[in-house]
RNA sequence: GGGCGUGUAGCUUAGUUUGGCUGGAGCACCCCGCUGAUAACGGGGAGGUCACAGGUUCAAAUCCUGUCAUGCCCA
């Protein structure tokens, strides 16, 4: 048996302290969890693991409630929904990080510090915010284990990892080339676009246009580069196969102006675009021919600094191939292409067959065998030397400097390299089709994140770089036997024990170095190789795509935990994951299992500030989370991210409107529940005591009506959660709680718990309140689970996390009262009548507390049943249904533009102007029979409607409603000396009651009270009526000489003095 | 530069799919009312070039084209 106790004044923060220390004293969370287990239906989230080497911060909130609200729900639901955190260790940022801890600024100075202590302080580093992850994620209520979260840097994580790699491995969809990258070779470093973007800077650069000597004919074709240094490099030219180019012939000397080296001689003929004669040529010439790109497709070409790389097995070497990508807006028209040092070069020459050889190493320098005068030096140093090199052999036709943005490395300011770099990828490009058609499984919301964003980036699908050069991250499993060259991809830790050699010690971790300390004996037959470990560690996106399967170290264990949960059933997560962590599960998945991963993905907006700016530490705009946490709470915080906007929207951060939040959904509840508990602690009310029990079609119109309310709310509160607009869920609800059942149900029900007698009537209330409550504490649980867990728990002495969702599922009950349609319609009635009245009063001078003898209403329902309830808001004596509408109101016909529109189109204007003369009562007569034509046009019903406006003499409005009609409400301005006392009475009540608040004064306190009127007399009746409602045990008037308080109203001067 | 979102009152937003009556709310502001009803509630007011410019249409916040701003991803 729970009775309520008195609720209390509302302080957010305590009351939710104290129910995280309650849900880690009795395990609630674990609970509710293990009471879903027998009904045996599973429902699988993942979460996308965090870094914790950054600080949570407001953004972070945003995704861990609608991770955190769906597994609410959906165990609500009766669902078993498991939640393993997890945490994302690996990857450059980290290294970052702790290089610039210990200003370590190259591989080598990484090498030299020893990669084994500066792994150590990476996997350190890694926990730095672990903590404030934690109390972030308990003090905004996100239920997640992380007693037992996945982690990748853990070897049964990285071992699981392995396992799926070789799977691609044996597929086939594993294989050795280059990506090119911007490089750093003073740091060893390649870069990603990030740290690029920070290392803009404008530099002026030797650019040369270059002539290239065909073979088989005396022209040259021009080309022109900005980066000299690549020249040695050149494989082949490119040419726009639709630009129209020009061989010229130079007819004579050019003029003194000619700045630099290089030059050409009369009767030279160069071939270059048309369009761009004028800004590269210096020379007086003669176009020869005027011919196609596609042309010249083909043509082979001598080498600029011939045996720097061997064409031998490339026939396509030196020679012109077709590119879409060449334009006109710059250079000759011609590309210059070294396969190895540009993105676009690089994909062309693995299309066209160029040799992809290195002319410059690692280190930055010219490799031995390019040139006698360039081995070994940085390349940037040779500019100068290689455009000599090119002037003495007349390769060159000029020299001038460009100026242009271009990447510096943001530690060492020396320029970035575009550099192809050995690097490992997965055959994405094989698995397109199965991989768009996977992605159309998933469902997305919105719908275009899947369809467009995602989708688009599919149908360009490229392969997927998988290795990076560096030491902090999960090992690439692939040996090589340096003898034979023999691959050989390890699948487990097993494997690995089984292949070393003798000599290899076991590695205490599966980290570099250890891993990269242990050899392989070669299994290819006859080879007694030791294989050597490729010297790489994994993309991280790999590591989070691999999270489905190894966060349960599949398939090593858990087979069953992973087979009942894969594809998972949820995901979520910022929209920026589409490309990141959305792309690599799915990726992983299509690869490794041949299947979706996830079947539900929502991708969020991100949160901006209040301006619509990105929030970032160097604007200063970003909001701390505690700061909401330590005021409103989490609850408003949350149901404020939930309603403020569309969860996939941006959302700009309003820290006004998380109060607002607190001020009416949350305040409002609980001053509700605060009504209720208090007079049900006074009464001591149990709502388990079969005896009191009211059935509900025993209770009131308005305990019905709510009821009513509450279902029909419920029911499109769950429509809304399945159709993911969380948003328009939780704005109606909100407006459920503090219009309908703070602003009119308990309002109107006030005065039925005051009344200290046992009734029935009072006990329906009773009843009515505490289901409502239960059932909106059920519904808000997910979203805000702190609050409704407070109630629930007061009013049942249950957690509402371990109770089902009001409005069933396939596994549980729904436990909504019964619905009424009509009576929902009337209340509305009532309730808009009440607004209209009041409208009706300031308009016609009335103040509200000064009683009208009469009132009427015309038209609509019967809504008799609600009389006494809107005489009461109307503060009218008596309320009767009048049907003679002639008595108050004229008509007025109001065009439906709409259907007039359809009928009319371009002669709309006349036939409303038409309208707007015609006598109403002819023209609805004309139109009745049938016999209306305006414009040409016949009029029919259902192009007009029908307004009703009152007659002088009586204050009255009108109201419209597609559902029914038109209805009015007349109110009788008469007044007499028995209204003036009534209302002089209901004002000297108001006074008297704000003055016991005032005071203090307990609800239950009597009081004595004395009042002095003057200028009216008031009836005994109403005298009477003042005692009562304030509690006056003894009562004087007009006794002795005025005293105390006073004021006036109409003309009326009252005092009054009250005493405990 | 490309792809995908977003842009409505001082602020936060509904309406845009399917064109149609005077673009609807909340916060803040002003006036009034109501209240043993709370940081609440009711009525009224002020506040909108529906980002901008064209186009389609009898009619455009809504459909089309372009531009700008802003965010994400890619280059």
């Amino acid at each position: 048996m729970v009775i309520p106790e008195p609720a209390g004044d509302l302080d957010p923060v305590t009351l939710e302290v104290d129910l995280m220390k309650i849900w880690k004293d009795e395990d609630t969370f674990g609970k509710s969890i293990n009471a879903r287990k027998d009904l045996e239906s599973p429902f699988t989230f993942l979460e996308g693991p965090p870094t914790a080497n950054g600080k949570p911060g407001i953004h972070h909130v945003i995704s861990r409630l609608f991770k955190d609200m769906v597994c609410r729900w959906k165990t609500m639901e009766g669902h078993v929904v498991e939640r393993k955190a997890g945490w994302d260790t690996h990857g450059l940022p980290v290294e970052i990080e702790v290089q610039k801890q210990l200003d370590l600024m190259s591989n080598e100075a990484i090498e030299a510090y020893g990669m084994e202590a500066f792994n150590q302080k990476c996997k350190e580093s890694v926990w730095t915010y672990e903590a404030a992850w934690r109390e972030m994620t308990e003090r905004m209520g996100f239920w997640v284990d992380m007693d037992d979260p996945y982690v990748t840097l853990q070897d049964e994580f990285i071992e699981s990892a392995w396992w799926s790699l070789k799977q691609m491995f044996d597929k086939g969809l594993l294989f050795r080339g280059h990506k090119v990258l911007p490089y750093c070779p003073q740091t060893g470093t390649s870069y990603s676009s990030h740290e690029v973007a920070q290392g803009y800077k404008e530099v002026s650069e030797p650019a040369v246009f270059v002539k290239f000597k065909l073979v088989d004919d005396d022209a040259s074709v021009l080309a022109w580069t900005t980066t000299p240094w690549t020249l040695p490099g050149n494989v082949g030219l490119a040419v726009g196969p639709n630009v129209t180019y020009v061989r010229v012939r130079i007819t004579a000397e050019p003029s003194d102006s000619w700045e630099g080296r290089g030059g050409a001689s009369v009767g030279e003929e160069l071939i270059l675009a048309k369009d761009l004669m004028g800004t590269v040529l210096r020379h007086h010439v003669e176009v020869i021919e005027e011919l196609e790109g596609s042309s010249l497709v083909g043509r082979s070409y001598n080498p600029l600094f011939p045996g720097a790389i061997d064409g031998s097995k490339n026939p396509a070497a030196w020679t012109i191939v077709g590119a879409e990508f060449v334009t006109t807006t710059d250079g000759t028209g011609v590309v210059h292409t070294a396969v190895m040092y540009g993105e676009d070069d690089y994909n062309l020459g693995m299309k066209e067959g160029f040799p992809a050889q290195h002319t410059v190493g690692i280190d930055g320098k010219f490799i031995s065998g390019t040139h006698s005068k360039l081995d070994g030096r940085y390349v940037k140093e040779c500019d100068s030397d290689i455009i000599d090199l090119l002037a003495s052999q007349t390769s060159l036709y000029r020299e001038h400097t460009y100026t242009h943005d271009y990447p510096h490395c943001w530690r060492t300011d020396y320029p970035l390299l575009y550099y192809a770099m050995d690097s490992w990828f997965v055959r994405m490009t094989a698995v397109k089709e199965q991989i768009l058609q996977y992605n159309s499984e998933v469902e997305w919301a919105p719908s275009w994140t899947g369809e467009k964003r995602m989708g688009e980036w599919l149908s360009n699908i490229k392969d997927w770089a998988i290795s990076r050069e560096r030491y902090w991250g999960t090992p690439i499993p692939v040996w090589i036997c340096p003898d034979c060259g023999h691959e050989h991809c390890i699948g487990s830790i097993a494997e690995m024990e089984v292949m070393k050699t003798q000599d290899s010690p076991m590695p205490p971790e599966l980290h570099r170095p250890y891993v990269d300390n242990v050899k392989l004996s070669c299994p290819n037959n006859g080879c007694n190789g030791e294989m050597i470990r490729e010297p790489y560690v994994m993309d991280c996106w790999f590591d989070s795509g691999c999270a489905s399967f190894a966060q349960w170290h599949y398939p090593f264990e858990n087979q069953d935990k992973f087979e009942g949960a894969f594809p998972v059933d949820y995901i979520c997560e910022a929209v920026d994951q589409t490309r990141g962590w959305f792309y690599s599960l799915l990726a992983v998945s299509t690869t490794v299992f041949d299947s979706i991963c996830y079947r539900r993905c929502l991708s969020l907006g991100h949160i901006l500030d209040k301006d619509g700016k990105k929030m970032s530490k160097s604007r200063g705009n970003v909001v701390n989370p505690w700061d909401h946490f330590n005021k409103e709470g989490s609850d408003s915080i949350r149901w404020y991210m939930m309603t403020q906007s569309a969860p996939w929207s941006p959302t700009n951060f309003d820290p006004d409107g998380v109060r607002e939040s607190y001020a009416k959904m949350f305040l409002t509840l609980w001053n509700v529940h605060r009504f209720h508990a208090d007079y049900a602690a006074l009464d001591g009310f149990n709502p388990e005591d079969p005896d009191n029990f009211v059935p509900v079609n025993e209770r009131s119109h308005l305990d019905r009506w709510i009821l009513s309310r509450l279902h029909t709310v419920s029911n499109s509160y769950h429509d809304q959660f399945v159709s993911w607009d969380f948003h328009k869920a939780g704005r109606d609800l909100e407006s459920f709680v503090v219009n309908d059942l703070s602003n009119w149900y308990v309002r109107r029900s006030r005065r039925r718990l005051w009344d200290e007698a046992d009734s029935t009537d009072k006990r329906a209330c009773q009843h009515t309140l505490h289901e409502v409550l239960l059932t909106v504490c059920r519904l808000m649980a997910p979203v805000s689970p702190f609050m409704p867990d407070r109630i629930h728990r007061d009013l049942t002495g249950l957690s509402v996390h371990l109770a089902d969702w009001p409005v069933g599922s396939n596994l549980i009950e729904s436990s909504l009262p019964p619905q009424d349609w009509i009576l929902e319609q009337e209340m509305s009635l009532v309730r808009t009548l009440a607004e209209t009245g009041r409208r009706i009063r300031v308009e016609a001078d009335r103040r509200q507390r000064l009683p009208c003898r009469s009132g009427w209403i015309v038209g609509g329902p019967d809504i008799s049943q609600f009389h006494k309830i809107l005489a009461d808001e109307l503060n009218v004596e008596i309320l009767t249904t009048e049907e003679d509408l002639e008595r108050f109101q004229r008509i007025m016909i109001e065009p439906n533009r709409k259907a007039l529109g359809k009928k009319c189109r371009q002669d709309l204007p006349q036939v409303l102007s038409l309208l707007s003369e015609a006598d109403p009562d002819n023209l609805l007569l004309e139109i009745d029979s049938g016999i209306c034509i305006l414009e040409g046009y016949d009029i029919t019903m259902d192009d007009i409607e029908i307004k009703r406006v009152e007659k002088q003499g009586y204050a009255a409005a009108t109201i419209s409603d597609e559902q029914i009609g038109d209805v009015s409400l007349v109110l009788d301005m008469i007044l007499d000396e028995e209204l003036l006392s009534k209302g002089l009475a209901r004002d000297i009540i108001r006074r008297v009651q704000a003055k016991r608040k005032e005071l203090s004064l307990d609800v239950e306190a009597n009081i004595s009270l004395s009042v002095w009127i003057s200028g009216l007399e008031i009836s005994s009746k109403d005298w009477d009526h003042i005692q009562s409602e304030v509690r006056a045990g003894k009562a004087t008037m007009n006794e002795g000489k005025p005293v105390g308080d006073s004021f006036e109203v109409d003309g009326v001067v009252v005092n009054f003095i009250i005493e405990k």
